[in-house]
RNA sequence: UGGGAUGUCGCCAAGUGGUAAGGCAUCGGCUUUUGGUGCCGACAUUCGGGGGUUCGAAUCCCUCCAUCCCAG
């Protein structure tokens, strides 16, 4: 009997393109679409009832059973939530990463095991190996950053189809099988809600408290702001501050709900050598003291950073400072194009 | 009240007789399954107000207004 795999349909081309090619590759293929989030929000209407039922037609396309997991409270919870709570807190998170730990490769690997599944598969650009994750041949559309927080238990019930091709193949792909999608745009946004600025996102849950924006070299106040809670280290636009050189955020107190900007390029705070991690991950095993391939963002470029443990974190001595590491942002590890997991930016 | 300086797009700022640079901000777009960064494009018929000289002025003259500094 064939083995029985649960694709997770977002309704966009590449997951569409994985279900195809896994019921060529002559898997028992499921359709299944999350529905995490259907809450419209000022500017923007949510995209969940086109996004099903752009994933239902190609599921019919394909001649595939189709099903919905209602995932709504619990991504409300655990990534919502969190991502609120973070915020608040002066931090600055990656709900994205937060949904694949909880909600793609946890809840709904669970819930599709139950419901008789041998296997999950997503459309991501990442490769698994004997439950080690590895980057896509596509090294512009890796998504591993995001999955550094899968389990390998996880990983080993779950399949990336598309990790071994490039997007422009898998756009040609889609369109060669008709895929009805397969014209539809890359979708960008918070996975799930679309393509809505964090500050109007934001702005839906918490209050918004005037405050000041104080030049840090002379202590200025240089304008106001709505909350310092909107604005990110390293961050430029929305501060409505002229007058010849750009400023860019290099601190706030949430407290005081100020933010601290600058002119300076080289301020210290926009530099970090050292990058202390806690709530550390790995997808195996921790890896040993030593030079590692890191990646401070998604899409940055690798860089060397030194490995060392220290009690419930791990201290990262990078050869060459980063520049805009926010504390709540994720690093992580590679090795030899292994992603080995990581860790959340104290 | 004397003496000096300055007033050009929201901000910084070129331009001293030839018909308004540039930067920042802002807005729009691109890039991006997080934040952020970055890239591209748009953005003053008008130069504090009013007169005058001139073929022609933001640039010269007169005057008024405003602001700043030094005096007192």
């Amino acid at each position: 009997m064939a083995t029985k795999v649960y694709v997770g349909m977002s309704g966009g081309v590449d997951s569409s393109l994985t279900a195809a090619l896994l019921i060529e590759q002559g898997y028992d293929v499921v359709g299944v679409y999350m529905k995490n989030w259907t809450q419209d929000l000022p500017g923007m209407r949510c995209p969940w009832a086109d996004d099903l039922a752009d994933a239902k037609r190609v599921a019919v396309q394909l001649g595939i059973d189709f099903k919905v997991f209602d995932f709504e409270s619990e991504y409300r919870h655990k990534v919502v939530d969190y991502m609120i709570d973070e915020y608040k807190a002066g931090r600055t998170p990656n709900p994205d990463i937060m949904c694949n730990q909880e909600v793609k490769f946890k809840l709904f690997l669970e819930t599709a095991l139950e419901d008789g599944a041998d296997m999950i598969a997503t459309g991501h650009y990442a490769r698994v190996e004997d439950g080690i994750l590895k980057v896509a041949e596509d090294a512009n559309k890796d998504q591993t950053y995001f999955l550094y927080r899968v389990t390998g238990e996880a990983l080993a019930k779950t399949l990336f189809p598309l990790g071994d091709y490039k997007k422009p193949q898998v756009r040609e792909m889609a369109k060669e099988r008709g895929l009805y999608t397969a014209g539809k745009k890359d979708s960008q946004g918070i996975c799930f809600v679309g393509k809505v600025g964090i500050r109007d996102f934001l702005s839906q849950y918490v209050d918004q408290t005037p405050g000041d924006i104080i030049d840090k070299k002379s202590g200025a106040v240089l304008g106001r702001h709505d909350g310092a809670i909107f604005y990110t280290l390293g961050q430029r636009h929305g501060l409505d501050v002229g007058g010849g050189l750009p400023y860019y955020v290099v601190g706030k107190d949430m407290d005081k709900n100020e933010v601290y900007i600058t002119t300076d390029l080289n301020d210290a705070s926009l530099w970090k050598n050292t990058v202390e991690l806690s709530n550390v991950h790995w997808i195996n095993e921790g890896p040993q003291e030593g030079t590692y391939d890191i990646r401070v963002r998604h899409r940055a470029p690798l860089v060397k950073a030194h490995l060392r443990y220290e009690n419930d974190i791990i201290v990262l001595t990078l050869e060459n400072a980063e520049r805009a590491v926010a504390a709540g942002q994720s690093v992580v590890l590679y090795d030899n194009n292994v992603c080995l997991g990581g860790g959340i930016v104290i």
